[in-house]
DNA sequence: GAGTGATTTCAATTGTTATTGAAATGATGA
DNA sequence: TCATCATTTCAATAACAATTGAAATCACTC
């Protein structure tokens, strides 16, 4: 691509002069308007936000890693944290809604333990 | 460890009754006491805990996915992306500071590339 | 060193998330 | 059903994070 002066056009419109390499570097991927199509949507993005979210409390990790080496009842999980009822059960159940922690009764506990989901963004 | 009265002494003292599959998971691991100390103190998440906040918005996930295809600096972040200059380079700075980015000066512009720390939040 | 364009910073505002303690709900067994 | 203990919910507040637009800084080129 050439203008009519006879310089090369820029890789990317309404963005001069850029340094070669970069210039370079975004043509190689197929120019501006390439990239943009390769890069995910904000939207689309929401749910992995969503378990980044969940996981950047450290009370949510330790509750994590509590439940990474065996099923809790709240009650046990308030003894090791040290964390008033309401707390935890705040914190709990924004790892339930993001899918990283599941919840059964059991007599009259309930049972926390973490899903597949949650093992795998724990253990990596 | 047997009691006066002949029962058998709750894994978790303050801690009475728990179903029977709980407590002898919780025994298993070494009791309560035992638990505690396996389970990291929120202090030291607090490292894991940043970059999973940094991660957290949509943003600055696409932000990092961009920049998985190709070191840009923010003029053509802000074409990808279209954020206003404060916004682009506020959660920029965010990704910064939690080491999953990095910038140099290249004439007159900065390239952000991602270190490798981001690359292998990333990727995962 | 003045002018230009790129990028960052700033203070103010808005919006979101976390904390608190008290009250409500749920589950169990007497 | 009542009493008890485990857990969740709620409304109010406090703490924090994101957005805005304007001003400041920075890095070149002439």
């Amino acid at each position: 691509m050439v203008t009519k002066r006879g310089k090369k056009e820029s890789c990317c419109p309404d963005v001069m002069n850029l340094p070669e390499e970069m210039e370079a570097a975004v043509r190689e991927k197929g120019g501006l308007e390439s990239l943009k199509g390769q890069v995910p949507d904000r939207k689309s993005l929401g749910a992995e936000a969503d378990i980044f979210h969940a996981l950047s409390e450290p009370i949510r990790l330790q509750i994590m890693y509590a439940l990474l080496i065996t099923d809790l009842c709240p009650c046990l999980l308030k003894e090791i944290t040290g964390l008033s009822n309401s707390k935890l059960s705040y914190h709990l159940s924004i790892l339930e809604e993001a899918g990283l922690v599941l919840s059964l009764s059991r007599k009259k506990w309930r049972v926390y333990s973490l899903t597949d989901t949650g093992r795998s963004w724990i253990n990596a």
